[in-house]
DNA sequence: ACCTGAACACCGTTCAAGT
DNA sequence: ACCTGAACACCGTTCAAGT
């Protein structure tokens, strides 16, 4: 006779685990241990089932890792609310790399062979910062003018997050001297 | 009776490999099958030994990938020569950059648990744009100026390795709208 | 002295077998 | 239907044994 946790023929077993708690764990296992920390077996603990399992919600690590990113990116886009300033846009940008390093990284500088996110992801990021710089530089140059910020901030933050400004130096200075300099550059 | 090739007692072999034709071949795999495929195993048997005997030249695989980062800045160094202009100095950076992606990335954006190269390899690329920017910005705000301009070259060819110009336009015209800007917005 | 095979503890991934 | 152990082909690294 079948108890209430025997298995009782062709009664499918509950899901003990989802996606999102997968993709969940994985960016949380990403910023702890980094991308090579980033097991099938690390996130497969984390999330309670042996690392086959986790074979059923995504299609290969590659796989998981590029869900990471767009995870990523989607949680950048609600923080960078349109209407604001370029130097706003600036300043929310380099405070979300600062608290996810290695997902930041994952987005902006992935390496060659690494998954990327889809475009629409990253459309949706760049959406109010073309409208910002639209208003500095006008509308034939707001694109050229998001990127040339863009390049810079992401430049910025990639140097300050490997330990690049080793020669001394305020680095906060460095920002605000550089979102100064950015925004008179683009300004028409 | 010992032959040629045949083992005499105590004269010591000579050697199969070197540490320069490691990192030679390894800065090769790098390029060609990226951070994952630079393996001890594809490092050794480009070399002709097998992979433990890596570890009489190099302590490890990080070990590796730092001596590969270190060569890269220091032919990266070889190429910037000084009494550049700014923009020189950038166009050669960009160049460098597109011609050996995968260095240029582990030196410029490594991840957070990769190996960095010494700061002396650093110290010595970045002098000439130093000069440069003392002349466009004054001694004083040299460093800030070299700074604003290597993180948004190091972005933009971040961006540009990645496909990060998925949205259309002209990569050059945006380098060249860029290189203009931040010539300007440096300049005192 | 340099190099190697064998071994160990890991990876990602597949698949038949369990419930 | 979901989950698992076992298996396979890889990793990095160590070490005793070969020359």
């Amino acid at each position: 006779m079948a108890t209430v946790n025997s298995y009782s023929g062709d009664m499918p077993t509950p899901d003990r685990t989802s996606l999102d708690q997968i993709v969940s764990a994985a960016r949380d296992i990403l910023e702890a241990e980094g991308l090579a920390g980033l097991t099938m077996q690390s996130v497969a603990s984390a999330v309670g089932v042996r690392a086959p399992s986790l074979y059923k919600r995504v299609q290969s690590r590659d796989d998981l890792i590029r869900l990471v990113a767009e995870a990523t990116v989607q949680e950048l886009s609600t923080r960078l609310e349109p209407g604001a300033t370029v130097a706003d846009y600036a300043s929310e940008f380099r405070a979300f790399a600062l608290e996810r390093p290695a997902g930041f990284q994952l987005v902006m500088a992935p390496g060659a062979h690494l998954p990327r996110p889809g475009v629409e992801y990253l459309l949706a990021a760049t959406e109010p910062l073309l409208r910002a710089t639209a208003l500095l530089a006008g509308e034939e140059h707001a694109l050229d003018a998001a990127r040339t910020v863009t390049a810079w901030a992401t430049g910025f933050i990639g140097m300050e997050l490997s330990g690049g400004f080793n020669l001394g130096g305020d680095v906060e200075a460095a920002w605000d001297y550089g979102v100064e300099r950015l925004v008179a550059a683009i300004s028409a």
